[in-house]
DNA sequence: AGCACGCCGACT
DNA sequence: GTCGGCGTGCTC
């Protein structure tokens, strides 16, 4: 008889079981159960999932008066399992990311046993795929420099490609993705969002047709199944996707590629928070396998931790002028006047702000107040289409109210102009124009998102309007013009990270006009010198290293704490309680504590404490050391709220 | 995490 | 008197 400690998949639960080898429920089974099996149990009479972490004859960490405790039995033995090094990567993420041993092991999908196989084929076995690939590599030309790029990365356990706009990034990725499966390998392909899957899909598939597959959390159960078993068989040996591609059960990871390797959506904001492109860096030191990070606007982050490659702008690149605008008007008359002139040359245009809906807020000229969210510590959206006031935060959505509910006074109006108010303005001056609207309101679906790209590649839109969603790598062949409004409020943002948000999004908006000829860039900023600075984005890393030295990572170590709790009090007592446990520390800092910039979300009040530390250790040892009640910790956040 | 048990406030 | 709020503890 053994005793089996298993950690529950995706819950905070570590239980032990006993496996009797003579049951007569285990007879086609060889009698033993190895580390890292996928087994069934019962938890209160509930079936569950778990891993097998530590298989014993003797019962494990238990209490003495518990030695007589009625084990129940393994429910089933599966037929999946996870590899050592992958349970080893499972600890290190529940350790580092504060988070159950089971919730980090419910991040994977598991390996399948070999039926061929008695035992579990050790991970780093030598390959069985049995698929042919069907790509002839004289199809992928490179560039001299583009050469240099691949042979700098091949170099390199872990690099950074700091590939312009329009500079070939996805054709060096193409050839390193051949490389690795010519070799018995497979790859991991990173994207921050689903929603730039279809385009990568298209241009993977050319070269390694049904060798690729696409995975991400919109695809139907049946649709996975079969991915899986492809993967399984080894058909498919190149998975493509955003966070929750990287636990694949992929045989064999010779690469992980993570484009956009600065986007802020490789950080998970539920638990665990985990950051897919720090995890990938992991997996790939402990998988010994090669990591490219790859950005047209890296993170200062990598850039500085990891040799880089710089690959310049195409041929067309630099024939771009920029015109700025330092008026406070919603829709600057500059950016009509060029919009004209962009229709008037039957050139499309990209117009991006921060901000959906009409109006962010809608306020009380005479006693100043804000019509707020009753749930949340955020001003009500206007939403005239849905002829509603709507909180970003809850999706709370009322009736639009025509007097003040402080005061009662009608003089109410409406500030920071939104995503479909621009549209609703273009369409009253530019009335033959075709303007389409491009945010989270309006694309729900993948199939949306197609469309409107497609509409807009094929001329059928004009002008295209959008949120952060504009910035985001899709590709716009013909652009000869974008709009660049409210940047300042990204800029002006209480962040560490606010500069280089605001740069970056700066950079990759102004990059998406005059890719095939010259391209104008309208700017609406009252920060002209600061980002006409950095035209080239390695000018403000360099600079912003001055800034963050000895202040923010990566040159020290960021953790937040978030109380957060329906009572107030309890929120506050519970972070008072943990401030003083953390002062005995003297390795870390309190940076700061207090109400969290949006002290109340969803009824719930939110306190935060942020510490910083030479080293991420000290901070764990510290956490663990100290942690209260109704917390949840976020090591390396990337956005303070 | 979920769920049961148990202890204090407002009401059919 | 009960109903239900959520605080605490247990799951093997």
């Amino acid at each position: 008889m053994r005793y089996l400690d298993v950690a529950i998949s995706q819950k905070p639960l570590l239980l032990t079981y006993i496996f009797k080898e003579s049951a007569p429920r285990y007879a086609s089974h060889s009698g033993t159960i190895e580390e890292g099996t996928l087994v069934e149990v019962r938890v209160k009479n509930r079936l569950y999932k778990g891993y097998v972490l530590k298989s014993s004859s003797r019962v494990q960490n238990v209490p003495r008066e518990k030695k007589d405790f009625n084990y129940k039995e393994i429910e089933s033995i599966t037929e999946f399992f996870l590899p050592k090094e992958y349970i080893d990567i499972a600890k290190f993420i529940s350790s580092y990311y504060f988070c159950s041993i089971g919730e980090a092991l419910g991040l994977f999908v598991p390996f399948k046993k070999d039926f061929f196989k008695e035992s579990i084929p050790r991970y780093g076995s030598k390959a069985t795929y049995s698929g042919t690939l069907n790509v002839n590599q004289d199809d992928i030309k490179l560039s001299k420099r583009q050469s240099e790029a691949l042979n700098f990365i091949k170099s390199h356990q872990t690099s950074l490609l700091f590939g312009d706009t329009g500079s070939g990034k996805t054709e060096i990725y193409i050839k390193l993705i051949y490389e690795a499966i010519k070799s018995g390998k497979s790859a991991i392909f990173l994207m921050p969002e689903i929603s730039l899957t279809p385009q990568m899909e298209k241009r993977l598939k050319k070269y390694f047709k049904d060798s690729v597959a696409v995975w991400h959390s919109k695809i139907t159960k049946k649709k996975k199944d079969k991915i899986l078993d492809d993967i399984y068989s080894g058909k498919v040996k190149i998975v493509a996707g955003p966070r929750s591609a990287l636990f694949l059960p992929m045989r064999d990871l010779g690469l992980i590629v993570v484009d956009e390797e600065h986007d802020d959506s490789y950080k998970s904001q539920r638990k665990p928070r985990y950051n897919a492109r720090d995890l990938a860096i992991y997996f790939g030191k402990k998988l010994n396998c090669k990591v490219v990070l790859g950005s047209a606007t890296p993170s200062l982050n990598s850039y500085v931790k990891f040799p880089y490659f710089r690959l310049r702008g195409s041929f067309y690149e630099g024939k771009k002028s920029f015109i700025w605008d330092s008026s406070l008007e919603s829709l600057p008359q500059k950016v009509i006047e060029n919009i004209k002139e962009a229709l008037e040359n039957k050139k499309q245009a990209i117009i991006f702000l921060p901000t959906r809906a009409n109006f962010k807020y809608l306020i009380c000229s005479d006693c100043g107040k804000s019509v707020k969210c009753p749930y949340c510590d955020v001003s009500m959206s206007l939403h005239l289409n849905k002829r509603a006031l709507v909180c970003h935060y809850c999706n709370f959505t009322m009736p639009i109210i025509k007097s003040c509910p402080n005061c009662d006074s009608n003089n109410l109006h409406s500030f920071r102009v939104g995503t479909s108010q621009i549209v609703q303005d273009l369409r009253e001056i530019f009335k033959d124009a075709r303007i389409e609207k491009f945010d989270k309101d309006e694309i729900t679906t993948i199939n949306k998102l197609q469309k409107r790209l497609k509409d807009f590649a094929e001329k059928k839109i004009d002008i295209l309007v959008g949120t952060q969603m504009l910035s985001k790598g899709h590709d716009y062949p013909d652009v000869g013009l974008s709009v660049i409004l409210g940047i300042d409020y990204i800029l002006n943002m209480a962040d560490f990270r606010a500069r280089e948000r605001a740069v970056s999004l700066f950079l990759q908006i102004a990059g998406r006009s005059g890719r095939k000829d010259e391209g104008k860039v309208v700017v609406q900023t009252l920060n002209r010198e600061f980002f006409e600075r950095f035209l080239d984005y390695e000018d403000f890393l360099k600079e912003e290293i001055n800034y963050r030295k000895g202040l923010y990572p990566p040159f020290k170590r960021l953790a937040l704490i978030i109380f957060s709790n329906k009572d107030k009090d309890r929120a506050k007592d519970s972070m008072e309680s943990m401030l003083k446990e953390l002062k005995r520390f003297e390795d870390i800092e309190i940076v700061g504590f207090g109400e969290a910039p949006i002290f109340k979300i969803k009824n719930r009040f939110r306190y935060n404490i942020l510490l910083r530390s030479d080293s991420v250790k000290s901070l764990h040892q510290a956490i663990n050391f100290s942690k209260t009640k109704f917390c949840e910790i976020d090591i390396d956040p990337i956005t303070i709220i």
